[in-house]
DNA sequence: ACGCGCCACCTTACAACGTAAGTATTTGTC
DNA sequence: GACAAATACTTACGTTGTAAGGTGGCGCGT
């Protein structure tokens, strides 16, 4: 069976047969060619979905040939989360340095981190349950240059050591609860790849619970966006306090 | 070894004939049993560790016997996440109704969620990740029963409709986010069974990133607790003022 | 030009997994 | 004890991750 092989290299000697000059139509899969194709892999199918013989399919190559490039399917997963967390890097709207003051410069920063967040729903949860590589490299911002990047920033605005910490803390875990809820209210999950079958769900019976019946117009809503933007200056101004207070 | 089982069988009709116990070396392997099992065996072994077959060995029994009271290992899990939830029923300082105000009713709440995730730092991930059964149920709030209660409870101390729908989210995403890097920061993982050998990491190469190298010992520090609190105390005047403001 | 090694990919193989289907064994009731 | 129901076991199949080794063509030294 072959599958509608976009990028047609299986059979190459027929192709060569034709005259055609077939230019080079080896293209040698490297390892970031693997890694986007995981990334929408999983944003299309689920993490579930996701095997070496499957994304192997895809790229036109058995499974083991992706051992070449990564080690294991836990490496090729922490691959994943990298690439996602380095697409803030061609962010434009992303700064890695303050330029109009630390509140301007942590605005972009959540508001990328939340741009990648709401592009990747599904792999997102990634992102935040993958173990990080160093025990104070915390999730969402979770690599070296990134932290490297806020802590530097955060001083010369004028923060001392302890509040830039201490800073980078309060955004970590803001970013993470707010992002991860709103991807998950998008339908995404870690766990079950088969989406709940679109159907208008039922209710389940609500009898007993008065409230969440009366409320549930007000429960489906989506503030998600609104909710960021306030809970965001609320943070910024509790960051305000930790450097006034160190 | 016979784990100790609390609750002994549906004594309903056996009550009445008290004269032996006649603990019948067979006991039938319940729902609960396995959940309770299953939650223990993440905790232990991680969650990739947990196959039908092992935990089916745990419980002195084959596999394929676990399937007459769990329809498949997505329901287990869905089952292992409920189990833990409502741990908090249990907890004696967690209370179902406001009593000395509303603040004191969402301490209460925050610390018994808290002290679930920390008694289960490697299961409560999946209390995070795993998709709820309607949009409106929220992680870690995940089910309809806590819902109500928290819904209900504010609206008795006087919040408005629209302001206790805004309190719970703001509540749910403040305990994920901070309660999901606690416990990443113990260790735990969705992912890796594999503990990381324990072993003293080494410094990757930190030469490039001279603050972080030099903030490393605060950014090793866990001030957990105290954020927790402090954000915590935070988050309750936002939502005394989302009460006033409605 | 020629052979040879290397590189990128494929083939084969295996243990472990989730689970459908059928079978055996205990348990409860008369 | 006989019989039906409840409970657990056995077997089997397709799929997974991945170890081990095979294969074919490109590039280099001569």
């Amino acid at each position: 069976m072959s599958p509608p092989d976009e990028r047609g290299t299986v059979d190459a000697d027929a192709a060569v047969v034709e005259g055609k000059a077939a230019p080079s139509a080896r293209i040698p899969l490297d390892r970031q060619r693997i890694l986007t194709a995981a990334v929408r892999f999983i944003d299309d199918n689920g993490l579930l979905d996701l095997t070496m013989r499957k994304l192997g399919a895809v790229l036109g190559v058995e499974a083991m040939s992706l051992y070449r490039y990564v080690p294991g399917r836990e490496e090729l997963l922490d691959g994943v989360v990298d690439t996602i967390v380095n697409e803030m890097y061609v962010d434009d709207d992303v700064i890695h340095k303050p330029q109009d003051g630390w509140q301007d410069f942590l605005q972009r920063l959540a508001h990328g981190v939340r741009r990648i967040a709401l592009a990747h729903p599904v792999a997102f949860p990634l992102v935040a349950s993958r173990p990080p590589e160093a025990p104070w490299l915390r999730p969402p911002l979770r690599n070296l240059h990134w932290v490297e990047s806020f802590l530097d920033g955060m001083i010369s605005e004028g923060f001392s050591d302890a509040a830039a910490v201490a800073a980078y803390r309060a955004f970590t875990s803001f970013l993470l609860g707010h992002l991860l809820l709103e991807v998950s209210s998008l339908g995404a999950s870690v766990g079950p790849l088969d989406q709940l079958g679109s159907g208008e769900n039922e209710d389940p019976d609500l009898k007993s619970y008065p409230q969440v019946r009366r409320l549930r117009k007000a429960l489906t809503e989506d503030h998600s966006a609104a909710e960021f933007e306030e809970s965001l200056e609320n943070l910024i101004e509790r960051i305000a306090l930790m450097k006034k207070g160190s």
